[in-house]
DNA sequence: TTGAAAGCGCTAACAC
DNA sequence: GTGTTAGCGCTTTCAA
């Protein structure tokens, strides 16, 4: 942040005041074309841009959005899944020319401070947690505008979730549909909204068709591809000929070991996952998955984060965004 | 940002001034303890935090700074190892009290007016992306503290890197010392410094012990794990018996491409990755890979761009840190 | 040890 | 259509 032109060195640059200049850099009519043109000229030869800090102190408004994964999400941020998220929340920011600040690290507790400070970001886009997470709490009792992503387990949240629940029921009855008597689950956290919906969707699904929910059928992984291993590896054991895994990294381990097990998919275990990551999806055998739209839902984030901003937090938004079975090799 | 506490109004009701309470807040010495202790506990009481761009204004720092990894890179974004780097920048960044903004979208032309205004940030980082990116050049002619992730092109840059060749090197070395004949390469981007340097370590070992280099055993991919299966898919035409990928996620994709050509590894095909990320390397058979050591690469980045912002870009400044091969499955 | 006052660079209300 | 001026909230001389 060096010594640099300013406005006032334009003004005299260009023989007139700072407000012109202002006027100029900023747009707005009431400049006459001649003044406009000889203003703009110099803005271009000399680089002008205007200082940042200067322009947010008198708008109390820094063209800053703040995305927060906190501690009990930062092991998973490894997930593709979080890096598709991420890149199309990015690219959303990029488009509407406003600067994205990433917090991945902080139990809720300590980062919140940090969040509730005046000057630095405008509004905020909290990624869903474990739900028992205090933070979200904390910030509904703030006045700063924020964007629930996933289902919050409090009410008066404006939120971008993804249908889950249908998701999961969809994968389920396919595997239903396929005459598949056994149909196991690998849950991804139960204690995440995300886990506990696509459990639910599962449940849902076996219910509409009247075959009874045995607890030896499902195991409780956590998202990640080790953990979808270990789980199936406990499932086989109940000799499922189906199996329902809650993301791809889990179906992926799944299927590693269905494989290792000298069993082959689909004829011997079909396998569904959900998430239609490209890396999760295109190794073989090429895995029938439930797509959820996940540039769709970071886009959609970013701009009612904007709205929020801009007209407040009343009336609460909610975008539940559909999801799609995506039927490829491994379901048989 | 809306209305809320400032210092005049901590001021008033601690029946001072507001540069006592400035004198407060920043812990700085010539405040009697009584009166210390007085604001102080208004401070607490009322939760004020000074307004982080009326400061940024005034002290001509943000304490904001960026990452940039430029479109060439974001397809590859979604590779484990920038999550991973990601997190441990990020990490660094909490513990400093700094925030971290991040650029992932963006041509290296359409970005660079972005990076360079004033009062938004102290200094970037910037990824390394391919060899050809004009934004490296473009920085050096700005007086913006940066500093580089990866070998530059150009000299006088500040960089942090890791020891590509030495890591490559010890790859190939070591799957020569396993008696294999045929030692294949599967190749990043070539058109990366990481990609060619890796690349650079595989040739050198090989003239080391006079093995001819062989066009049709060296493979070229982009990082990605779809293209480490199709390069193998070619290699294995050449009947290799060892492969070094020049990361984890092309050795995977290696491997799969071995294993449904229903040979073994490592009996018919020895495999050696880089990177040693876990996701990566977990699989079956476990990969033995080149360790680098991310968390330190991000964090010494990070330090390194401290200094740089607070004592000036001159002495240029260099880390390039030690990679380490570790032994599993995957090479016998 | 404390307070008064200037000013960081910008925008916008108001006056001309 | 253009200029003057008053701050935004903070830190920091400088004076008391």
């Amino acid at each position: 942040m060096a010594a640099h032109v300013d406005l006032e060195k334009i003004a005299k640059m260009a023989s007139v005041s700072r407000s012109t200049v202002s006027r100029v850099v900023n747009d707005q009519a009431d400049v006459s074309p001649e003044v406009r043109q000889r203003v703009k000229k110099i803005i271009q030869e000399t680089g002008f841009q205007p200082n940042l800090a200067a322009r947010s102190l008198r708008n109390k408004q820094t063209d800053i959005i703040g995305l927060v994964i906190c501690n009990t999400m930062v092991g998973l941020f490894t997930d593709p899944y979080f890096a598709q998220l991420n890149l199309s929340i990015s690219q959303t920011c990029y488009k509407y020319n406003k600067t994205l600040a990433l917090y991945l690290e902080g139990e809720p507790d300590t980062i919140f401070p940090r969040l509730t400070r005046r000057g630095l970001m405008d509004g905020i886009l909290l990624q869903a947690g474990k739900m028992k997470d205090s933070l979200l709490k904390k910030m509904l009792k703030t006045d700063i505008p924020f964007v629930y992503l996933g289902r919050p387990t409090e009410s008066g949240v404006s939120y971008v979730d993804i249908d889950n629940v249908t998701g999961a029921h969809l994968a389920t009855s396919h595997l239903i549909s396929m005459k598949h008597k056994r149909i196991a689950a690998i849950c991804g956290d139960l204690d995440t909204t995300t886990g506990a919906d696509r459990h639910e969707g599962y449940t849902l699904a076996l219910r509409e068709e009247g075959i009874p929910y045995q607890e030896e059928l499902v195991g409780e992984g956590d998202f990640s591809e080790i953990s979808g291993y270990q789980a199936m590896l406990q499932l086989l054991n109940s000799k499922p000929n189906a199996v329902f895994a809650a993301n791809d990294m889990m179906a992926r381990g799944a299927i590693r070991a269905i494989q290792e097990a000298g069993l082959s998919i689909p004829h011997d275990v079909a396998v569904v996952g959900f998430d239609d990551l490209p890396p999760a999806v295109s190794a073989s055998p090429l895995l029938t998955t439930v797509r959820q739209p996940i540039n769709q839902m970071g886009a959609s984030a970013v701009e009612m984060l904007f709205d929020v901003i801009q007209h407040g937090s009343q009336p609460v938004r909610h975008t539940v965004l559909d999801v799609e079975l995506i039927i490829r090799e491994s379901s048989g």
